[in-house]
RNA sequence: GGGGAGAUACCAGAGCGGUCAAAUGGGACAGACUGUAAAUCUGUUGGCGCAGCCUUCGGAGGUUCGAAUCCUCCUCCCCCCA
């Protein structure tokens, strides 16, 4: 994996990148979209790739191992195979989960036991076998196992917390610089910057991580809850650390507002369920704000769902159809709302870029962040 | 024509003398959702000057301290037999 700046924002930290990966490049400042199972729930792939216009993918190393598992996965080749995605590929390594599922999980110094969500069963996941699992899978680049903490969070816990994210990470590295790619192709490893709300936890963790040198470096434990503001002010933070020359990836992230915000503080990859789950259930973010599409006002509107919109559902489908379809319960209103929340995504995230190199990224981002956070 | 059963809030449907402004579903309306235990979850759904009051359970009378609940008549619906 090779990262390669092609231009940065005068007014601002943002940059515009270009990551090369084995499965293909991708242009940065970018959104992932989040395939936890193996699939972008809703959208198909080739919608993905065409319309849409996705570079990279997540998967999700704890529901991949429960379901389909390590032997299906490594029969197909890994997950590229197994699913048809032949563009890159990123796995998270199971830490949202120590977060997530935190009811029916144990941690320890070891690794966390893990009580499936599906049957009960119970399974170890430490981070060599984080790294050996997602080997298997095959993402071009890999997650370290962390534990990302909730918010609130105690001082006294975020510290000890942060403590064995760092041990973890230290055996990760290890587990992944002895091992090699099962299917001929180079792997990265990112390391995750942890430490909650704390400043000095922060600054010490990212100095941590930065001292790895790996191919890129994430943050985590954002986006959990914590007030916006200090959400940037500790990217920020973080990003004054980790190394300019390599992506910078902020986990969970986020609204489109966030995302602007995040790559004007100098952020490179970003990921979030919120395009996909939200417009499951019915929310559109568009070019002039945010819709509800099950609200009794669009039950007359015949305007396109995005009157600026770039994908094909724009054009094809009313804002009355497809409210419509979600009164009725249809499959294909969560496909369209899918589909269209992931292609302005990828349009946000595109547009930045090119202003960005047009070096008028700023001002172009404190107007859209005023649309885009508007209740339509 | 004979026999039986029933009319409850937007719909379906409990309740069968006081603890009922009325269970439960559905629908409708609104909100939430940030490295996906989510095609999920939550709230509201008679009115108001809202810890209280007012008008509601087909209609009109009646019994009772008190009626959606009991009685009388009326209207309407459903089922069976002819």
């Amino acid at each position: 994996m090779d990262f390669t700046l092609k231009g940065q924002d005068k007014k601002s930290k943002a940059r515009a990148g270009e990551i090369q990966t084995a499965h293909g490049v991708i242009q940065t400042p970018i959104f992932m979209p989040v395939g936890t199972v193996g699939s972008v729930k809703a959208v198909h792939f080739n919608d993905l790739k065409n319309d849409i216009k996705a570079q990279i993918i997540l998967g999700n190393t704890y529901h991949l191992y429960l379901r389909p598992g390590l032997d299906t996965l490594e029969q197909a080749g890994g997950l590229h195979k197994f699913n048809g995605w032949d563009l890159p590929l990123l796995t998270d390594s199971g830490g949202y989960q120590v977060y997530s599922l935190s009811g029916t999980r144990k941690m320890k110094e070891e690794g966390v036991v893990f009580q499936s969500h599906i049957d009960g069963s119970r399974h170890t996941f430490t981070p060599e076998k984080v790294m050996d699992i997602q080997r298997v899978i095959g993402a071009d680049i890999m997650m370290a196992f962390d534990e990302c903490t909730p918010y609130p969070c105690e001082y006294d816990y975020a510290s000890k917390s942060m403590g064995l994210t760092h041990r973890w990470l230290k055996r990760c590295i290890d587990q992944f610089d002895s091992t090699e790619s099962l299917y001929g192709y180079p792997q990265a490893l990112f390391p995750i910057v942890q430490g909650s709300v704390y400043r000095d936890l922060r600054i010490q963790s990212a100095e941590e991580i930065a001292s790895y040198g790996r191919e890129g470096n994430a943050i985590g434990g954002l986006s959990v809850g914590e007030p916006i503001e200090i959400m940037y002010e500790l990217t920020e933070l973080v990003c004054s650390i980790l190394p300019e020359n390599k992506p910078r990836y902020l986990m969970g992230v986020g609204t489109p507002a966030n995302i602007l915000e995040s790559i004007a503080l100098g952020i490179d990859m970003m990921d979030c369920v919120m395009p996909t789950r939200n417009g499951r259930n019915g929310m559109l973010f568009t070019s002039e704000g945010l819709i509800n599409i099950k609200n009794e006002k669009w039950k007359n509107d015949f305007s396109q769902l995005d009157p600026n919109g770039m994908s094909y559902v724009d054009s094809q489908y009313t804002r009355a159809y497809l409210r419509h379809l979600f009164q009725a319960q249809e499959m294909l209103a969560p496909m369209i709302a899918s589909v269209h929340n992931l292609n302005f995504y990828l349009w946000l995230v595109g547009e930045a870029r090119k202003k960005i190199l047009e070096g008028t990224f700023t001002e172009w981002k404190n107007k859209m962040v005023k649309q885009l956070t508007h209740r339509l």
